[in-house]
DNA sequence: AAATTTAACGCAATCGATGGCGTAATTATC
DNA sequence: GATAATTACGCCATCGATTGCGTTAAATTT
């Protein structure tokens, strides 16, 4: 009836708690147990369902073998992809994961923060919106082992997980450049926003490199939206000075640029070419491909177990670091030469 | 130092355990503890950063608040959506969810289902892939509240929760009909899902009752894939008894579908016209916005937080039952009439 | 002043598993 | 045949929090 226990065990076998819990950990020949107790032991476990209970071994050896992921959108591809990754990674490891989907709230995200704190997870990945370190730092000061995913944080020192935003983006917009494009819009996500910025550093950089100066009315920051993405692109292609192509900050503005160049009546990359920051399943699957500079989602999330992991070695001391990873030029079909 | 425990606190105020902790849980005022004690009690909680430890917590009360989901692949965005509004739900009342992803790996699935177990969770939300109910049962057994999503299982007595296929699919195919469509194809997953069966009912009653009959090479079973639609949108297109519409069976497939179509050097809705199961975001940022049949997310995932809350409480003993949610037909732009 | 209430706590068991240390019983060695 | 070594376990503290049941001291009542 009720759930089977070392105890309930111990009990029918007529042998301590301690010999069922070493033989059901396979370490009876350490502890010199007969084979066939260990034999009477085994099988009754089984005839009984017997299930260890976690909560128990948590508190005994101080491990849960949990990771907390805190992100901000799981159906964000972005996300979607890095959490299977890490989950994936750790699955082998023995490790499951707590998944907290903050949704761009400031007040989730440090509320998620405690409660893992509180489950004593062995360790957290973290995407944060927030950019003080006071909330933050209790993980830090708890010893809880930290990587901290696509942001930097000032003042903060801990494992960071990052791509060179700045030479994606060179790379992207060095590519229009090279097709002859000289109107190229950057359409951003939000101004505060450190990637954001990296990127738009990236793309002044390849201007500045092919000796293109920088018009104003060509640079929107805004938000990581479609609807950024689609009235940034709707607007400028509408007025009376239209660009040749785009630059996209995101997986979402890009999808929006997508359409608001359609809805314009104009077709890519014929009429304008454009390339997007983050890879994505739909975009080989729009009417042209896109041209992206894809984030190496699959070797983040394993540099970020990979963390984890060696952090949780107490007698590991290396100082912390930043892991800058390269981004990936994927050429598809979403820009072309013009005269 | 280490890590502050209600002993640690006890020690230096000097009181009992049990003080402490009556004090830490808001209820010291039911067992007549002094004012001025309790504020000590806080006052050193709060410099010690105390923070309770969850895992002896559940050992003690036998309550984890933690809900397993089991998805197929979290990187759909079917999924990525439930698990949001599931997390969403039950963050409100206190429960974290670990999150497995199976990849569509049986013996994965299974290993999941045990993990869960072992850690003892207060709940679990799966999406199988096994159709028998060898080892899904051991949850049942367990007295494990459960809530099966989006599957039937073969003389398996559990709550489950499901949207109308069959209805679903008969509004989107009877759309197609009164828009004068007569060649409809239907492109669809796994021909043993048993979604895709009903799917596919739905289609074909659709058909008979507009007196229309089944032309066999208007139907093609495969798989849930991109490709899959890629390549029966490509030949049947091809053909020289090419389609005016199709129905594909979900979000992937149509997807693959509309670039086959698009690859045809044919437009939507102009040429041809096609509805999909599954609503996603990039729906509406195609070329031409696709028609779709919604399912309830929101509704499937609350209703899935609900049977398992209910079934919490072990005093409750309504037997299982099938909720089966309405889908919704969105009309976007992906069909037209034709003559 | 004696009896009763109430305030203010403490004790110890419990949840389930682990592991260091100890001990009896058997077997091997000289 | 005495001693040493090995086999085969058991005892009990521990992890951290909760809670039923007691117990003491102060306050109140009569």
């Amino acid at each position: 009836m009720t759930i089977a226990t070392l105890q309930t065990i111990a009990n029918i076998v007529k042998v301590s708690r301690s010999t069922v819990s070493r033989v059901l950990n396979n370490k009876w020949e350490d502890f010199g147990i007969s084979q066939a107790t260990a034999d009477k032991i085994i099988s009754k476990a089984k005839d009984l369902h017997y299930i260890k209970n976690e909560a128990a071994l948590s508190l005994r050896v101080k491990k849960t073998f949990t990771i907390g992921v805190i992100v901000k959108d799981i159906t964000n591809p972005f996300y979607s992809q890095l959490v299977k990754f890490v989950e994936s990674a750790l699955y082998t490891k023995g490790y499951n994961i707590i998944i907290c989907n903050t949704g761009y709230d400031l007040d989730k995200e440090n509320g998620h923060i405690n409660i893992l704190l509180s489950r004593r997870v062995d360790g957290i990945i973290l995407s944060p919106i927030q950019k003080s370190i006071e909330n933050i730092s209790i993980i830090k000061d708890r010893n809880v082992p930290l990587a901290l995913f696509d942001c930097k944080i000032d003042k903060f020192e801990a494992d960071y997980i990052l791509v060179d935003n700045k030479a994606g983006t060179m790379e992207a917009v060095n590519h229009l450049i090279s097709q002859g494009h000289k109107k190229i819009v950057y359409i951003g996500g939000n101004s505060s926003d450190l990637n954001n910025r990296l990127r738009y550093a990236g793309y002044k950089k390849a201007l500045s490199k092919a000796s293109l100066s920088i018009t104003e009315h060509y640079v929107i920051h805004g938000s990581y939206t479609f609807k950024h993405g689609y009235e940034t692109a709707t607007e400028l292609l509408r007025s009376n000075d239209a660009p040749t192509a785009f630059f996209a900050a995101n997986n979402r503005i890009v999808l929006g640029a997508c359409k608001g160049i359609m809805d314009c009546g104009l077709q890519i990359p014929e009429d304008v070419s454009i390339v997007g920051f983050d890879d994505f399943e739909t975009a080989t699957m729009l009417p042209s491909p896109l041209t992206v500079i894809r984030q190496p989602l699959r070797d983040m999330a394993l540099n970020a177990v990979d963390i984890l992991l060696s952090r949780m070695d107490k007698t590991n001391n290396t100082p912390c670091m930043t892991r800058m990873l390269k981004t990936e030029f994927i050429l598809r079909n979403s820009t072309r030469k013009i005269n």
